[in-house]
DNA sequence: GTCTATAGGTTGATAGAC
DNA sequence: GTCTATCAACCTATAGAC
C-alpha cells in the first residue's frame, strides 16, 4: 500500500499511475492552471524534474488522464450501432451508459468538468471525446432532429453530469449520484418518446 | 454603441460596466487563471494599471460578476418561501425558476461552470451562491428527505445547469437551451412526484 | 529515475507622473 | 482616469551530475 503523501518506497512501474493519481485529484480540486507541476510532485514526495521524466510535459498528464476513458465510449458506439432500430432505443442506449459508469468516469468526468477550458484546447488539438458523442447522438435521434430534439437527447445521456453538477459542494456519494440519474433517465427518455407518439 | 475591440471613445462611468463585459466572456472562453490582466486591457485599448483603478485586485472583478446575478435567486428565495405547501410546489416553483432565466443569468452560469475551482474559493472567502440554493431544496422537498430525494429536486432545479451542458461545443442558442431545460424539468418534476405518490 | 541548478518567461500588483 | 516603469513571485521546462 502506498500512499501519497510522500516517504513510501514505490517501483519504478508504478510512479506513473501514482503521479497519474495525485495529478487528477489536484487537477479536479483547484484546477489545472493552479496546480503547478511543483504542487503534484511535492504530494509524491519528489521534485518537479522527476516529473517530466515520466511526462513529456504538464498539458500531457492530463491528456492521458483523459485518454484512459476513451475507450469506453468507443466501445459503447460500437454497440450502439450494432443495435436496431427501436422506439425505445434512445431509453436503452441511455440506461446502458448510465448504469455502466465506474468511479473512474465520475472522476473523470469531475476533471472534466472542473476544466472545460483547458478541455476545449485538449479537444482543439487531436484527442477528441466530444465527436464521439455526437455519433451517439445521430444514432438515437430520429433523422432530421432540430436544435432541440439533439439538445433534449443529450441530456438524456448526460444525466450523470448533470447530477454531479446538482451534487457539486453537497457530501452526496457515488451510487446516489449514478442512482439520481439513473432515474433522471428513464424519466426524461420516456417524456420524449411520448412526445415523438403526440407532438404538440 | 461602444465596442470592446478599442479604439472607441468612453465616458468614465461606463468603463466599469465594459471592463466586467469582457472580461466576462474571457474569463468564460480561456479561464479565469489562464486570462491575464493584460488579455483584458489589451481586449479594451487600455493598460493592465486602468484596470487596478476600477477593482481592487482580479478576484474582485469576478467577485462583482457573480454578486451581479444574486439578488435574483434571493428575490426567488422569498418568493418560494411564501407559497403554501402543495404536492406541485416542486413542479411550479422549478418551473417559475427555469422561465425567469435570461440571457445574463445564463452567462453568469456559463462563467461559473467553466471555473468550478475558483467559484468554490469564492465561496469559501464570503459571498455565497450556493447556501441559498441549499434554502431552495429545504423548502420544496418532503421532510427526513434522504440524499437521493434532495440530489433529484436540485436536478429538477438546475436543469438550465444540465442543458448548458449538453449544449457544451455544440451551437445551441439561448432560447433552445431553455426550451430544452423547461421541458426536462417538467418531466423530472412530474416523475418525482409520481414517486412519492407510490414509492418502491 | 531522481536530483540540483537555472534558464527564460509571464504574472498580479504598485508607485508615481500627468 | 490613464499612463510608464518596475518588482517580486512564480511558472514551465531543460541540462547535466549521480
Amino acid at each position: 500500500m502506498t500512499t501519497s503523501t510522500g516517504g513510501e518506497r514505490r517501483t519504478g512501474s508504478e510512479t506513473r499511475a501514482e503521479i497519474l493519481r495525485v495529478a487528477l485529484r489536484l487537477f479536479t480540486e483547484k484546477g489545472f492552471e493552479a496546480t503547478s507541476t511543483r504542487d503534484i510532485s511535492s504530494a509524491l514526495g519528489m521534485t518537479k524534474s522527476s516529473l517530466y521524466y515520466h511526462f513529456k510535459n504538464k498539458e500531457e498528464i492530463v491528456a492521458s488522464l483523459m485518454e484512459e476513458r476513451r475507450h469506453e465510449l468507443d466501445d459503447f458506439v460500437g454497440w450502439l450501432a450494432a443495435q436496431p432500430a427501436a422506439p425505445d432505443l434512445l431509453e436503452r442506449a441511455a440506461l446502458r451508459w448510465v448504469e455502466g459508469a465506474t468511479p473512474e468516469r465520475l472522476q473523470a468526468m469531475r476533471l472534466a468538468h472542473a476544466n472545460q477550458p483547458m478541455m476545449r484546447r485538449l479537444v482543439e488539438s487531436g484527442s477528441d471525446v466530444r465527436s464521439s458523442f455526437d455519433r451517439v447522438i445521430d444514432l438515437v435521434v430520429t433523422e432530421g432532429a432540430g436544435q432541440e430534439e439533439r439538445l433534449l437527447a443529450r441530456m438524456v445521456f448526460d444525466t450523470i453530469g448533470a447530477a454531479l453538477l446538482a451534487a457539486l459542494g453537497t457530501d452526496a456519494e457515488d451510487h446516489a449520484v449514478i442512482a439520481a440519474a439513473r432515474h433522471a433517465s428513464a424519466a426524461l427518455a420516456r417524456a420524449t418518446a411520448e412526445r415523438r407518439a403526440a407532438p404538440a
